[in-house]
DNA sequence: CTTAATTACTACACAGATATAGTATTTTAT
DNA sequence: ATAAAATACTATATCTGTGTAGTAATTAAG
């Protein structure tokens, strides 16, 4: 499966403070842990506080604050924000007005992939990515 | 699952001819049936005829055939030919050198889904698009 | 009040995928 | 031979995602 860059940032920054004792990152140390460009990460965090999944605190001792519970923000709502989910909603073979009824020629093979892809998307959350072991954001 | 447009392309092209009686069919009739870009079609049928998968007949009564039997051509190995399958070696959160032993907060969660859409397009073949019943490549 | 440290905004640059245009080459039919 | 119908090649244009640069706005500390 394959990403948009701006997808794969957003989840890594939200993977990284989920994992983090730490409240408030600035876009400072976010950069340098997870050696993402900084201008691009900097517009990526006002997207993403504007979709209310983080809270930035602007001035001196400012920084970015998870605003959602991470129980309830999924893997499909980031990418929707940051990119927009109708990308993965069209499929392999580029077609629109898909049903059963109506399918191409990949459509018996590929649907069930599909459905898993669609809900490993929906159902995993960034709490999933909470793990003590983990280095690796 | 996203694929390039190219790659689109390429399965619809193929889904088409292995579905036909027709044995040589004209970019014009291509381009016609399929409603791809004239020229973007032509180029990508000139690229997979070097990969071997059909076979180009140049003159006038030219255009392109089968070349590989559909049963061991692979989703995958058209993708590897057109666009290079390095692009979907790479994962969701952008990481290389991973491993089990050296996984990222995402691993334990998307490796599974990964197995799968891996073994989805190295085992489909385009022998498997064929069905008698579709009207739609 | 001034400085320092932070985020927000706007415009531009770059690269790769996609699409188009024009010309050259190949082969068949007459 | 010549014309017709097809593919092959090369160069260029467009679009979109990604990345960079510079300036403005906000807030805390001294
Ligand atoms: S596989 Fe199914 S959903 Fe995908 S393009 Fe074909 S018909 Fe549409
Ligand atoms: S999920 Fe696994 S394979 Fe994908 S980036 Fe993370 S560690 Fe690598």
């Amino acid at each position: 499966m394959r990403l948009s860059k701006t997808s794969e940032y957003a989840l890594r920054v939200l993977s990284y403070m989920v994992n983090s004792d730490q409240q408030v990152f600035t876009a400072k140390k976010l950069v340098e842990t997870l050696d993402v460009p900084d201008k691009y990460l900097r517009r990526l965090m006002t997207d993403m506080s504007k979709k209310g999944f983080i809270r930035s605190i602007q001035g001196r001792i400012g920084g970015y604050v998870l605003a959602k519970s991470a129980d309830t923000l999924f893997l499909i709502d980031v990418i929707d924000a940051v990119e927009g989910i109708e990308k993965y909603n069209g499929c392999i073979m580029g077609h629109d007005k898909c049903s059963d009824s109506n399918p191409c020629s990949l459509h018996k093979s590929y649907i069930p992939l599909r459905k898993q892809e669609l809900e490993f998307l929906s159902k995993t959350s960034i709490s999933t990515l909470k793990d003590g072991t983990i280095r690796k954001f």
